[in-house]
DNA sequence: GCAAGGTC
């Protein structure tokens, strides 16, 4: 019996004879230069074998005379004119093979990819074939790679063809033709004539190309319309000696950034309240980087993108070569997962030769491989990309895909590799922050795939429980960064992400919308970004301002196509069902957008968007270089401090200067010399009461269960000022909340800046009112009670060398007149003393430090 | 002259 077998492109049909005749078969040219007819025999069915391919899809689909020219209809008639299929002429010689061969067997049996177009481009043969030979028995030989025993196993027990699949096919096919030619038509001949600068050229419309115009646009409009937001976090950073020396280790606030100011303050008020940062968790972990997963069309075209710098047209074609000269595999695949039978060794064992990487792939050969992660997708028809030879003499960007192609399979074969990573968190006046190091202990694949970069990040030693002053407490601010305008390689990410096109056809999609002039490439430094034209955005904008149900901008109606497919694969609905529903879908989107096309072209006409399109080019590249990220430091002063916890620990220094960085020791520190005092005199010793302290309010329950400590906003010179708060008592879980948030608006806060129990103007809170002075002469300093009882809050001046040996035991309550000597110093800025300087202030986004 | 999907 003889079999002919139709493979869907020249390379299966040579490697299924090569396996199905184990290499002994007899070759015959054919009309197509492309195509060969290799002819064996196959005794494990007793059969004589023709096998020979197509070349894609053997059909097209266009309309008839009587509307394939442009003015021959009205575009809306496209949606109901007949259209015709035929084999093209390009395509004339292997239809001329596939007749001759029909003609001669018994058995048709198709060999085209296992996926739906591959379903199709069967039912395509099948259709040329039975005009040859009309009885022809028809089978479909099914297989997920090529690989011996799959291949024989799908000669041996072959199936049928899915026609169900091959339907929803037929169904795109026709929908695609009719809706792209109908729009097309309508936009190119409408705009030609209203709009001068359109006169030559084709404004097309496809299902695709319409949602990659409308990604470059979203983001493109994302840029335009940004406005940045100012944010605040709290900054904590330690150094400590190494070995290697002073080293600092820097801690990120577990609540990341928040963008109230005025929370920030009140929480970082708290934290300075506590001198010592306590070491709460620490985790050693063996961690891991993964190598990557085998690699697919997409992924080498995003790579190619982003490592390259090279188009995903490019890469694609380039990599398209390689497989011609036998270098690398199908490059068209969308499997990111080897069959277990793959035989990695003989590829590995190619690549020994190199001079670059053969010695990694010796080091796989002797014990080091290991088998290949295994990702999600697998298109049952090609493996993922990987080489197949070794090139030894390319050059140029040949070269460099090739090399990025076996250095990928090379690290796949590979190890993960492996390091040590320490987790700190610490814990500070109720706020969390961590940090975390890195060892490296084994490179593994990243010797052979510099793509990656994992660098040793390794941080001092810290114990649980420890305690430390830090180095650098600030309230720091910085404002959003504006989003990037789109790159290729995003582009490619994002199509993919939401089914625009195919692994295959996305590069296209994005040369077509480049080739109709609606977006613009262009360079910045190394990276290519895409920047809708003109034209681009007044298309876009022009059909939202028609404001249909589904944008066609918006990958959603594609999506229903795709959704439909699947239905009619399942058999769930017809091919007929299908069209008829997205016909008439169209059909009215149709409708409406020529009754209101008069708003495309008016925007398309619009003297906004000719000079935003004129400025915006400078203004993107001013955009994106300007990029965005943290602003400046700032430091908080003014309030707080002055704390007293059991330990005798010196409390952090303040580092005046501007360059660096302090701690605030706020009203802690000594009055009056403007010089950095010895820490050692302040903070220490004596019942000193907590400065801003609150009373727990029975009502209000925090994270822990326990009733929240109601506190009030002292920070000056914020809106806030005077606000309750809500926090954690035991500042254990974060819990924090304004008072009115929480509905419970009782108690002293009135809401503006002047405290409840303050009788007269003269508290921390008011800058220009200077601190009382001491016994000594200086500035005294002003804590608040903390002891629960009828003074808790309240608060009064002490020397400020009560912390020391040369306290005068001067003590006045802050809400009664002073009593005694100078009354008040008149000298507090500069100091450390009660009142906040100028340099005190709030003052978010400067680099004010606290000076001591 | 129009689409998208195969492939060379």
């Amino acid at each position: 019996m003889r079999v002919l077998c139709v493979a869907e492109k020249p390379s299966i049909s040579k490697s299924i004879s090569q396996i199905l005749s184990g290499g002994r078969y007899t070759t015959h040219n054919t009309q197509s230069p492309y195509v060969k007819n290799y002819e064996f025999e196959y005794p494990q069915t007793n059969s004589s074998f023709i096998v020979t391919c197509v070349s894609g899809h053997l059909l097209e689909h266009d309309f008839t005379d009587a509307h394939r020219k442009w003015h021959s209809c009205s575009p809306g008639e496209l949606f109901d004119a007949p259209i015709e299929s035929k084999v093209g002429p390009k395509m004339k010689p292997i239809e001329q093979n596939l007749l001759a061969q029909a003609r001669r067997v018994a058995t048709l049996m198709i060999w085209t990819d296992c996926d739906r177009e591959g379903e199709h481009i069967g039912t395509e043969i099948v259709s040329v074939c039975r005009r040859a030979n009309r009885n022809l028995v028809v089978k479909r030989a099914r297989f997920s790679a090529i690989i011996a025993q799959q291949i024989h196993r799908a000669a041996q027990q072959p199936v049928e063809l899915d026609l169900a699949q091959a339907d929803a096919v037929e169904a795109r096919i026709l929908l695609d033709l009719r809706i792209g030619a109908a729009f097309t038509r309508m936009q190119t001949l409408s705009l030609q004539t209203q709009v001068q600068q359109l006169a030559e050229k084709i404004v097309s419309y496809g299902p695709c190309q319409f949602p990659t115009l409308g990604f470059a646009v979203q983001r493109y409009n994302q840029v335009k319309n940004f406005i940045p937001e100012d944010f605040w976090y709290i900054f904590l950073s330690h150094t400590s000696d190494t070995p290697m020396g002073p080293r600092e280790t820097v801690f990120s606030w577990k609540r990341g950034h928040l963008f109230d100011e005025a929370v920030v303050a009140v929480l970082y008020e708290h934290v300075l309240e506590f001198p010592n940062v306590r070491v709460a968790k620490v985790v050693n972990k063996q961690t891991k980087k993964w190598k990557p997963l085998p690699l697919t069309t997409v992924e080498l075209q995003k790579a190619g993108s982003r490592l390259l710098k090279m188009a995903p047209k490019k890469v694609l074609d380039i990599a398209e070569k390689l497989y011609q000269q036998g270098f690398v595999s199908y490059p068209r695949t969308e499997t990111d997962q080897f069959d277990p039978q793959f035989d990695f060794m003989s590829l590995i064992q190619k690549q020994k030769a190199d001079t670059n990487w053969g010695n990694f792939a010796q080091s796989l050969e002797q014990g080091g491989f290991t088998s290949p992660r295994k990702g999600k997708h697998d298109d049952k028809a090609h493996p993922p990309i990987h080489p197949t030879a070794h090139a030894g003499n390319l050059t140029g960007d040949e070269k460099r895909v090739y090399e990025y192609i076996a250095r990928r399979f090379l690290a796949c074969c590979s190890k993960d590799a492996e390091g040590w990573q320490t987790t700190v968190e610490v814990v500070c006046g109720g706020e969390f922050f961590h940090a975390t190091g890195l060892v490296i202990l084994k490179t593994n694949y990243l010797d052979v795939y510099p793509y990656d970069k994992w660098s040793d990040h390794p941080i001092p030693e810290y114990k649980e429980g420890e305690s430390f002053r830090p180095t650098c407490c600030e309230m720091r601010s910085g404002k959003t960064s504006k989003p990037q305008l789109l790159t290729e390689a995003d582009l490619v990410t994002v199509m993919d992400k939401n089914g625009i096109g195919t692994d295959a056809t996305i590069a296209q999609h994005i040369q077509t919308i480049v080739d109709r002039e609606y977006v613009i490439e262009r360079m910045e430094g190394s990276t290519k970004y895409l920047v809708p034209s003109t034209l681009g955005v007044a298309l876009v904008e022009g059909y939202d301002q028609i404001g249909l149900d589904r944008s066609v901008s918006k990958p959603q109606l594609r999506r229903e196509t795709e959704r439909r497919m699947v239905l009619v694969g399942q058999r769930t609905i017809t091919k007929q069902a299908m069209l008829d529903q997205a016909l008439e879908q169209y059909k009215e989107m149709f409708r409406v957008v020529k009754g209101n096309w008069g708003t495309v072209v008016r925007v398309c006409c619009s003297p906004y968007i000719q000079v935003f399109w004129l400025n915006d080019r400078a203004q993107n590249v001013r955009q994106h270089l300007q990029g965005g990220g943290n602003g400046n430091a700032a430091a908080q002063a003014g309030v707080g401090g002055g704390d007293n916890d059991d330990d005798d620990e010196d409390r952090g220094g303040n580092n005046g200067g501007g360059g660096g960085c302090g701690r605030r020791g706020g009203r802690g520190g000594r009055g009056g010399s403007g010089a950095s005092a010895p820490a050692s005199k302040r903070g220490r010793g004596g019942p000193i009461p907590r400065t801003s302290s609150g009373a727990l309010d029975p009502n209000v329950h925090c994270g822990c269960g326990l009733p929240a400590l109601k506190k009030k906003n002292d920070v000056s010179g914020i809106n806030s000022s005077g606000k309750e708060y809500y926090m954690c008592s035991r500042d254990t879980c974060g819990f924090w909340k304004w008072a009115d948030d929480v509905g419970s608006n009782s108690g002293s806060g009135s809401g503006t800046v002047v405290p409840a129990k303050r009788t007269f103007p003269q508290t921390n809170n008011d800058p220009n009112q200077p601190a009382r002075m001491c016994k000594c002469g200086v500035p005294g300093i002003l804590l608040s009670v903390l002891k629960e009882g009828p003074n808790h809050g309240r608060k009064f001046w002490k020397c400020s060398n009560s912390q020391s040996d040369g306290d005068c035991q001067f003590f006045e309550w802050d809400d009664e007149p002073p009593r005694q000597i100078g009354g008040t110093s008149g000298k507090s800025a500069g100091g450390g003393g009660a009142g906040p300087s100028p340099c005190f202030k709030v003052s978010i986004g400067s680099t004010c430090k606290a000076v001591v």
